[in-house]
DNA sequence: TTACAGGATTGATAATCATCTATATAGATG
DNA sequence: CATCTATATAGATGATTATCAATCCTGTAA
C-alpha cells in the first residue's frame, strides 16, 4: 500500500477553511498534516530546512535527533513519500533536501475565509 | 495528563523552517499538527467554519461525518483541547465554535525563511 | 420529582505506529 | 573478488488511539 515515490498531489487540495470538505478530500490533507505531527518528523525537518543548501545526509541526522538510525530513516521515509523532501544520493551518503513547494500548499489549505465571505466575517474582523 | 481546557500556547510557537527547534519546541507544534491528522477532525473542522457564525452544535455533526455520537465527541474534545474550537451551551444543546487564532499561529509556524536566508535563497527564488 | 434529550465519559477492542535489534542492500575501495 | 560503510528493510514489541456500545451527567420540561 505504502508507495516508494512521493504521493501526487495534483489538483490537492481545496482550502479546509471556505468549504465543507469530503471525507476523501479531507484525507489527502491530513495526511500531510499526520506527518508533520510527528515530533521527531517536525525536528528533522526543521534540522533539514536550516542546514546550508536545506540539505544533510542522513548521518548528519542520527545525532542530533537522539534516535537509532532505523528509525531516523524511517521518518525520513515519511517525510519523502508525503513530499517534504527529496533524496539524491552522492557517493557513499544520501542527502535529503527540504522542498518548500508542500509547506506553501500547506499554507493555501490552511487559508482563513476572506473578510467578504460570511460565516467568519464578524470575527476576523476582530484580529 | 489531558487537561480539560484548551493548552495554553502563549510563547508558542516558533518558525520551524527558519531556525532548528530542540525537541520540546517542536513537540508544541507537532501536537497541533497531529489532531489535524486525523480526517474526522479536519472535516468536523471544516464543517464548522462553513456554517453560519463558523459554529454547530454537537446534532449536528453526527450524520454528516458517519461516525457515532461519543466518536464525534472524542474529536470535538480533542479539537477543544488544541485550541481550535471553543464551546459554549445554549440551552440543551453545546456549540462548538471555530477559533481562528490557532490557525494564524499554524500559518507563522510554517512561514518559509525569507530570501535573505541563506540557506533557502537559492531555491525559494525559483518559486 | 420524574422523564426526556443532548452530550460526555467509561471500558473494551482493534488498528496504527514509533521504536528497536538484526539483517539486507548498494556503492566505494582495496 | 572481498570488505567496509552508509542507508534501507524486516520483524518484533510496546504505546497510542480511533471507534463503538453502554452508561453517566446535566439541563429542560412536564
Amino acid at each position: 500500500m505504502n508507495m516508494n515515490s512521493p504521493i501526487d498531489l495534483k489538483n490537492c487540495c481545496k482550502p479546509v477553511l471556505s468549504s465543507f470538505l469530503k471525507a476523501d478530500e479531507v484525507a489527502e490533507i491530513a495526511a500531510i498534516f499526520r506527518v508533520l505531527g510527528e515530533p521527531a518528523r517536525l525536528q528533522l525537518l526543521s534540522f533539514i530546512a536550516n542546514r546550508p543548501q536545506a540539505e544533510a545526509c542522513v548521518c548528519e541526522l542520527i545525532e542530533p535527533l537522539g534516535l537509532s538510525q532505523p528509525t531516523v530513516s524511517h521518518h525520513l521515509k515519511v517525510l519523502y513519500e508525503a513530499g517534504l523532501l527529496k533524496k539524491e544520493r552522492r557517493g557513499t551518503w544520501i542527502y535529503y533536501q527540504f522542498v518548500p513547494e508542500r509547506i506553501e500548499l500547506l499554507q493555501k489549505v490552511l487559508a482563513l475565509p476572506s473578510v467578504d465571505e460570511p460565516n467568519l466575517r464578524l470575527r476576523i474582523s476582530k484580529l
